[in-house]
DNA sequence: GTTCGAACTTATCATTTGTCAAGTGGATTG
DNA sequence: CAATCCACTTGACAAATGATAAGTTCGAAC
């Protein structure tokens, strides 16, 4: 997990590290399980050293994908955690999965003693921001088709590992549309 | 622009802020004018103190428009800036302009000198990311015409300041749709 | 004041995507 | 093994949006 943060924020020097490391809990959780219920407080950071989770919304009583999370991966709802706010997300593991888990409340008491976990919440809000952007642009971009084929290019990893129907949720479109699209490739 | 910055980031001591003043620069631009052209890498960070500038890219020809920003406002480039990549997004001005801007080297510098300075960096890029997860997600769960009705609830200046071609573009949509929508709207 | 150009509107038709309903197949459970 | 459930597919039709083209309005430039 150390080398996963450093590989994106950089350097986190022994002293650092362990000062974070001390926060970290094991947990464990199984295929199915929701890891944050709508309507509760996001008071977690996540991460993610085994399976993977599924973050959605309820839209008029339809699940909508809006993050697929695979292993190793940090995550929370920041939103929620941020202001305390009830989550108008869930999360759910797909797999059986392994987190080490982190108070918000004791990171942003970590973030007044060291500049380099500071930094690590820097570089992390960075790179979701950007990847953010990225998802954005291809709803400004890209049909239905190219939105899928976009899936496959850059993350067919996520194609492999969960539900269909949830992929179309993902890329804005329905299952069945997500269906006759696929069909659609193979007969061209 | 220090009470701007303070707003969302919190207390920034006169320490700080003074390390962080030093290195700005006032700058003044026209309606019109481009500040950053595409194709040219990011190396500033931009404190519009007045006006409006628009963020585009251009697919196959035609501009659309990816973020609108109104004075006070900090913004950049992040992922060219990131990087040192060319951007693949131009920054032009909609109305008369006046910044204060800093070297993103200069930046990066001053990171290292101040946690308050880091934490600026990270309550930004944290904000960036909440805004663009919350436009994704309009995406997601709107069609046309409940995106503009957002946007009038939402961001009203914006459809205020701001060209419906412009707009139109920026809700993922043809002007003519915008057009046919806006129509609908006082018909009923 | 006139001309010109660009933004915006309107209309028509084509295309994409959604909705609803039914069918298929594979995995799980008893 | 049989029954069941759920993801996925397929089909027919409806609705939303795009493409193209023409018309209108308004402001800027001469």
């Amino acid at each position: 997990m150390r080398q996963y943060i450093e590989q994106i924020t950089g350097l986190l020097p022994d002293e650092d590290w362990n000062l974070y490391q001390q926060h970290l809990k094991v947990w464990k959780a199984k295929k199915g399980q929701t890891i944050l219920p709508l309507g509760k407080t996001c008071q977690t950071i996540w991460h993610m050293t085994k399976g993977a989770v599924r973050k959605l919304e309820v839209d008029n009583g339809i699940e909508k994908t809006t993050h697929f999370y695979v292993a190793p991966k940090i995550f929370t709802v920041l939103h929620s955690a941020l202001t305390g706010e009830p989550s108008d997300l869930a999360i759910i593991c797909e797999e059986d999965c392994e987190f080490l888990t982190l108070d918000i409340e004791k990171l942003q008491n970590l973030y007044q003693k060291s500049i380099y976990i500071e930094r690590v919440g820097r570089r992390m809000a960075e790179e979701e921001f950007i990847e953010e952007f990225s998802m954005r642009r291809m709803f400004l971009k890209l049909d239905a088709l190219q939105r899928y084929e976009y899936m496959e290019q850059k993350h067919p990893d996520i194609l492999m590992r969960f539900q269909l129907k949830d992929v179309a949720t993902f890329l804005g479109i329905t299952p069945e549309t997500l269906s006759r699209l696929r069909k659609l490739r193979f007969s061209v």
